[in-house]
Parts: structure tokens; C-alpha cells; sequence
RNA sequence: GGCCUGUUGGUGAAGGGGUUUAACACGCCACCCUCUCAAGGUGGUAUUCACGGGUUCGAAACCCGUACAGGCUACCA
């Protein structure tokens, strides 16, 4: 019995050949600079930010050099899948306007492109033709190493401070007679196929990386497992080839951890015969832990996961901007001059990309998003707190849906001026900085004067009452203040207080707090004479009212 | 243990032999402005580029070694 027979018997319903298969998939008409991207994920029902990192770098590439950004389901791992989860994924590229030319959604039952299926556990049949080939080469072959005799092997590599994996002598079945191959599967032992390794260890090889350079690497000689024993899907390594091949992928980027891999895609490549598609591994997103500095992990860090942003309501341009400077650090200066440029204009450059791992800088992010939401007008703050809070604070969406003009109001304080108020870092914030203009939260709350002499504080509140006249001009109703303050015993000039107190009871600033906290229960608020224009006269009074009753 | 890759400030980093007394941005600190804030303004924030050696008139930059850090070492991706 031949390979040959060992092929057919091992795959008896698969009658495509990779010719057919190449066929199917022609070369894509594209410009000869267009750059054909993808961004692959797991399907297990979160994005991390070095996953985000990776697309979004995907995207820029793609959409820089008229190619194409394709979306593809990596769901050769079962047992991980989540439902929901390419939902979530759609819903993640969306928000932050990378959406793929070519995909297919389950969920809404909608496809797009012409080098699908975009879902792997469809393209089993693809897969097994390329083993199948492979097979009857004599280049793979069925594997019934078990799990148990894997770990003995291990182990003892191990002890014996030997290379760990399945080459050599260890490759126990590498050359079991097909004759006894198909006799044990008859019998229903479980095996996986394994690629029949020709590298050698102690030879290396140059590979250029765009990010990293030119390094040089072992070759691989071990017998990598390229087929499944569960459910005859392939492994990561093996579906890598022949999708991004089939799918005409020019350029794969993904995180620093795959570097290891090369020498096995590379020796998978070659064996094909096909080209390989150029590798721009990026840097891996860090975080301090203690004194060391570690892998950001979905698990122990929240803000490894992208739902941690839109859980604050952090605007997408933020973090796409704060990502983007990650990439390539000379981004900023690009984005100072030119303002309202699409950030897939930018000219990406893999050489340009950090080495080393980057520490995520919350605070950087933080500035970006304060700076970005300043500049936005009251409408467009307004539709951002709205969209937020519709999914993560309903009770406020409520409120501010009633409230429309009155909400905008409160975000326009200070807010058309050359340089506005940055006020909020994120939508989850406007709620935090703005409940007291609204009766439904201010209502309820307790309104405390802190130190302040309870007497004293009705005696001003009482006066502040009969000057106040909400159609005064600011500065009416500062010199008013004014007045007021020196009637009552307190100094309007803070400078001088500071430098003579004695005379005084306290100065403006005492007069000004008690006032605010009286009409927000905070002694931090924007600007006052604003604040009660918005407030308009009614609660004022009430509010002022409210106290001097007690 | 093996293989690979890194190492410039609190953070992202620029710089790839002399123009660096190490850019820029964020953060932090101080002061000014000021009704509290938010802003804004001014200034400060690495005597030095992990360490050791070498090449050179000259090194953060080039070479070698060491240390340290990180990644991978699954029928996970």
C-alpha cells in the first residue's frame, strides 16, 4: 500500500485538488502598492487592546494603499467559542469606524467578498485538501501519540534539559507503515495528522520582519500537529497557510508572542511552494505590576479588555488616537498638522514601531479624550452622553432625553471659546460632574455647609436673595457680590485678605462657596453666574429658599 | 533548560558617531491669573542613554561580553 492509498483513506471525501482551490480564489485585481490586511480573532467573546492594536494597524494599511481589510472568524478552537461573540466583534469595528471590506456575519446573516467562507470551521474541506496533498507527498502523517505518552515525553525532555517537542526519535510514528496507519484508525484510535518535518535544528535562516528587521532563526524540525484529532479542523499554524494564502494576504500583523512561530510557518510556506506574506510583529502592550512589568492580561487587568473604554464612554477617536500613538510615536506631530485628517491617512511605518514592549498610559488616553471631547460642540457632547448612557445608565438617559436644550446648555458653559473647558474625560463623567443642575438627583441629596455657621449661612443666602436678578450681566452680578460681601464682613478682594485677614469674617470666596453649595451642594462647579442662568430663576429661588427655611 | 527579542526620564518616545547643555507629547511639582473649579500662562522635572570592556581625536549612537526584562516552548490562538 502506497501514500497514496494512506490519502484516500484518510480523506475519501475530499476530490478538490489546490489547483482547484486556486482557481476559485485568483489573484486579487488590485493595485500593485494595495495591501491586503485581515484582522483574525478568536472568537471568545472579548477584544484585548493588543488585539486592537493589531487591527487597527490592519486598517491603516490597508485603507493607506487602496487594498483591502478583511475580517476573519478563527474559530478552528471549539471549545473556546462564545456566542455572541463575532456579534461583539462587529459591533467593536464599528464603533471604531474599521469596518472590513470583506466578512461574513452569521448573526445577520450577511456576507461580503469573494474569498470566503471568512469562517473557519466552513473551510474544513479547504483545509483537508492541502493535508490530503500533503499526505499522499509523504509530507504529513497520521499521528497516535496519546496524550499521556505525550507528557512522559515531555517530561523527560525536561529532566534531561532537552529540547521539548515532538522531532527526532520522539517523531514516534513518522514513519509507521501505512499498512498498520490504517489498521489502527479502522480500529478507532484517535490520531492527529502531523507535518513530517525536514529542518534541522542547527541550521538557521534569515527572515526579514518589517517591524523588527532582518533576524535569524533555527529552522523548525519539529513535527507540529496540522490537523485535529477532535474534529479534523486544523491548527492555528496550518489554517495561517492556507487562508492567508488562498485569501491573498500581503501583509500579516499580529503581536511579538508569534515570533517563536516563524520557523514553523516559514517551513510550512516553503513546503507548499508558496509565498509567504510579509510579517510586521508588533510590540506587546505592558503593564507594571509591582516592580516588574508583565504582559497586559484580560484577566488580571481590566483595562486590557476594549469593553473597560466603552464602559467609561470613552469617545472612539480617543482611543483610536492613543492606540495610533503606540504604533508609531511620531503619529502626534502628524496629528498636529493636520487636525481633521482620518487617522487612515497617517503613513504608517512598521520600521518606525517600538521593539519593545509599551506600558499603556491611561493618563495620555485620559488627555486625548479631555482634549477631544472640548473641542466637540454641545450637540455632538450631548449625542455622546445619550448614546453612553443608553446602554450603561439608563435612569440618566431618561433624564437627559426629557432635558434636551437644558442639557446642552450645561455643556456649553465655557465651551465656544478658543480655548474650552475640559471639563469631562469620558461620557461616564458627565453624569459625575453634572447631576446637581437636575432636580431628580439634586432634590434627594443633602446639602452640607461644611464649617460654615449655619446662622451666617442663612444670613447670606437671605441677602444674596434679595440681590440676585437673574436678567443681570455677569458683571452686574459680580460687582453685586461685591457689595454684598464687604456689607456683610467679608473682604471682595481675596489678595488683600490673604495679606490682612484680621478685619474680616472671611473673604468673597467663602460668600461665593456658601451660595454654590447652597445651589449645587458642591464647593467645585463651573463658573456660578452661569450655572444659575442655566438653572434659571425658579430653582434658584427654591434652592435658596430651601435652605433659609431649615 | 532551550530558542528568540529587547534595555534612552514617572509614561509614549525622538535621536543611528561631533549641531544633544538628550526633541516633542502626557504626567508630576512650583508660581501667576482667579468667586471655587476647569482651563490658560511661566518655569522646573534624565549631570545622561542597563552595566563592563573595546573601536575612535570624539559614542546614547558601532563591536564584544555580562546582567536584567519580556515572549514562546499545547491536538490555544
Amino acid at each position: 500500500m502506497s501514500r497514496e492509498d494512506l490519502a484516500e483513506f484518510l480523506f475519501p471525501n475530499i476530490t478538490k485538488t489546490i489547483e482547484d482551490y486556486e482557481k476559485l480564489y485568483p489573484v486579487r485585481n488590485l493595485d500593485e502598492n494595495a495591501k491586503v490586511t485581515r484582522y483574525a480573532p478568536s472568537p471568545t467573546g472579548f477584544m484585548h487592546i493588543g488585539n486592537f492594536l493589531a487591527a487597527t494597524i490592519d486598517y491603516v494599511i490597508a485603507k493607506n494603499s487602496g487594498g483591502i481589510f478583511y475580517l476573519r472568524n478563527e474559530d478552528t478552537d471549539t471549545s473556546r467559542e462564545v456566542d455572541g461573540a463575532v456579534e461583539y466583534i462587529r459591533h467593536i469595528l464599528k464603533h471604531y469606524q474599521m469596518e472590513p471590506d470583506e466578512y461574513e456575519y452569521r448573526d445577520i446573516h450577511e456576507t461580503k467578498g469573494a474569498y470566503g467562507p471568512y469562517i473557519q470551521s466552513e473551510r474544513k474541506e479547504i483545509y483537508q485538501t492541502f493535508i490530503k496533498h500533503l499526505v499522499r507527498e509523504g509530507k504529513a502523517y497520521p499521528c497516535f501519540l496519546t496524550q499521556e505518552e505525550m507528557d512522559v515525553i515531555r517530561e523527560g525532555q525536561a529532566k534531561d534539559k532537552r529540547r521539548i517537542g515532538i522531532y527526532g526519535r520522539y517523531a514516534k510514528y513518522r514513519d509507521l507503515p501505512v499498512e498498520e496507519a490504517i489498521e489502527r484508525i479502522k480500529k478507532g484510535e484517535a490520531y492527529t495528522i502531523r507535518l513530517k518535518s525536514s529542518g534541522d535544528f542547527n541550521r538557521k535562516f534569515k527572515f526579514n520582519d518589517l517591524a523588527f528587521g532582518e533576524m535569524e532563526l533555527p529552522e523548525n524540525d519539529l513535527d507540529i500537529p496540522i490537523m485535529k484529532s477532535k474534529d479534523g479542523l486544523p491548527t492555528y499554524h496550518f489554517a495561517h497557510l492556507v487562508d492567508d494564502y488562498l485569501m491573498h494576504t500581503t501583509h500579516v500583523v499580529r503581536g511579538q508572542e508569534w515570533v517563536s512561530s516563524i520557523p514553523i510557518h516559514y517551513e510550512l510556506f516553503k513546503t507548499f511552494g508558496f509565498p509567504m506574506p510579509k510579517y510586521i510583529h508588533i510590540p506587546l502592550i505592558l503593564k507594571k505590576d509591582g516592580d516588574s512589568v508583565r504582559k497586559i492580561s484580560k484577566r488580571l487587568d481590566p483595562e486590557a479588555r476594549m469593553s473597560y473604554y466603552e464602559e467609561k464612554g470613552y469617545p472612539a477617536y480617543a482611543l483610536i488616537e492613543a492606540i495610533m500613538t503606540i504604533a508609531n510615536s511620531n503619529y502626534e506631530a502628524w496629528r498636529e498638522g493636520h487636525p481633521t485628517s482620518s487617522f487612515t491617512e497617517f503613513p504608517f511605518s512598521p520600521k518606525k514601531m517600538s521593539a519593545s514592549g509599551a506600558l499603556f498610559d491611561l493618563d495620555k488616553l485620559d488627555n486625548l479624550s479631555k482634549n477631544y471631547i472640548s473641542r466637540l460642540t454641545k450637540e455632538e457632547v450631548y449625542k455622546g452622553a445619550l448614546d453612553w448612557s443608553q446602554k450603561y445608565d439608563p435612569e440618566f438617559h431618561e433624564i437627559l432625553s426629557k432635558y434636551k436644550e437644558y442639557s446642552m446648555a450645561i455643556y456649553n458653559i465655557e465651551r465656544e471659546q478658543k480655548k474650552p473647558r475640559k471639563d469631562y474625560t469620558y461620557y461616564s463623567e458627565i453624569k459625575e460632574k453634572t447631576w446637581y443642575m437636575y432636580d431628580e438627583y439634586f432634590l434627594g441629596s443633602k446639602v452640607d455647609f461644611l464649617e460654615y455657621d449655619l446662622e451666617e449661612v442663612k444670613k447670606i443666602l437671605k441677602n444674596y436673595q434679595n440681590i440676585y436678578n437673574e436678567n443681570d450681566t455677569q458683571e452686574e452680578w459680580f460687582t453685586k457680590i461685591k457689595e454684598m460681601s464687604e456689607a456683610l464682613g467679608y473682604a471682595a478682594n481675596v489678595k488683600a485678605y490673604k495679606e490682612n485677614p484680621e478685619p474680616y469674617k472671611g473673604s468673597i470666596v467663602d460668600v461665593t462657596n456658601i451660595i454654590r453649595i447652597a445651589l449645587t451642594t458642591l464647593t467645585i462647579t463651573p463658573d456660578l453666574y452661569s450655572i444659575m442662568k442655566i438653572l434659571g430663576k425658579e430653582k434658584v429661588l427654591a434652592r435658596l429658599n430651601n435652605q433659609i427655611a431649615k
